[in-house]
DNA sequence: CAATAAGGTCTTGTAACAAGACCAAATTCC
DNA sequence: GGAATTTGGTCTTGTTACAAGACCTTATTG
């Protein structure tokens, strides 16, 4: 029966996976943070078969994610830039590599390195931080159900309260 | 030939998403997060077949991101949690899920929410941040060759300084 | 001790990915 | 301006990943 997308399940990360979850994809997007554009160079940059990268690319396209620019001369010739939505995962894929490099790569064996253009700085590490200021680790969080979510949500906050309180609920 | 690994290559977020980008993996974590920590639980939560969360389940305890432990009373019955390094994967879910609910669901349509547990708060959203608190976007960064670069790696960049200057280089 | 739940394995079918042949249009070279 | 080359794909074939459910063994509950 094929794979199954996540589109329909309550829940923000689902949503973001069926967007941005196929293999390659955030690949593909990383690539277009280092700058480049055309299909050729992704290709060749990634090593990543011709037939997927035009169905990724149509895809990210579709959902708003890249824009393609006619810089043709003397016909149609494409450049893929990221859009707002495109550029806001900037977080999403520096917290994979954060993590890659901390836990896969080692640290000290970081293979790039990202500065702060304006004073040459190394960007610090992302950390999730309280409306103060302190860093949050999972135990500090409580996560509840929110406007968006659906009477199934709901069910599984409450039964989740009352069947096994001995493990926190931690996100 | 099947589907590519992308552990051979040089670069953290292609490190990262060889252990954690494989369809269904990271709702897993997600679920974990939330103290599901049993199969049929996971099972049962997520809506995914026995066959691929056995599998799953597999390659994130031989990654070392569960471990399991014996929990039963008369034989044996095993409880799936977080390690150190699953659990740093919070930033990572925190990112893919604002991403989420801000670009695909939209404001105010958020199915969970997440509060700092001390004090009730909800956790502000994650942002990239110089060493000084400023906050960064994507054209505000440079990348260079780090210690772990490979020979390919510096090469890649130094040709991208010189072919095409008119597209910075962000991430 | 019987019934049921937990925690899987195995099989079968479909969808996703890889590699390369092939091709038309755009660009570059002379 | 015409030929050679690059760009940007499509299409075909084969392999791997995922879905669904039948089936089974052991643990827990009543």
């Amino acid at each position: 029966m094929g794979r199954k997308r996540f589109a329909g399940m309550n829940c923000g990360v689902a949503q973001a996976l069926d967007v941005v979850g196929d293999w390659w994809t955030l690949l593909i997007v990383r690539e277009a943070f280092l700058g480049t554009n055309r299909f050729v160079d992704f290709r060749d940059n990634l090593g990543i078969s011709k037939g997927i990268l035009t169905d990724r690319l149509d895809a990210l396209l579709e959902r708003g994610i890249f824009e393609s620019v006619d810089v043709g001369q003397t016909g149609e010739r494409y450049e893929y830039r990221l859009t707002e939505k495109g550029e806001d995962l900037l977080v999403v894929l520096t917290a994979l590599r954060e993590w890659g490099e901390r836990w896969v790569l080692g640290r000290g064996k970081e293979p790039t390195i990202v500065r702060d253009r304006k004073t040459g700085k190394r960007v610090p590490p992302l950390f999730l931080r309280s409306a103060e200021g302190r860093v949050l680790r999972a135990r500090d969080l409580r996560a509840e159900p929110g406007p968006g979510a659906s009477a199934e949500t709901e069910r599984y906050f409450r039964s989740r309260r009352g069947r096994r309180e001995k493990r926190a609920r931690l996100l």
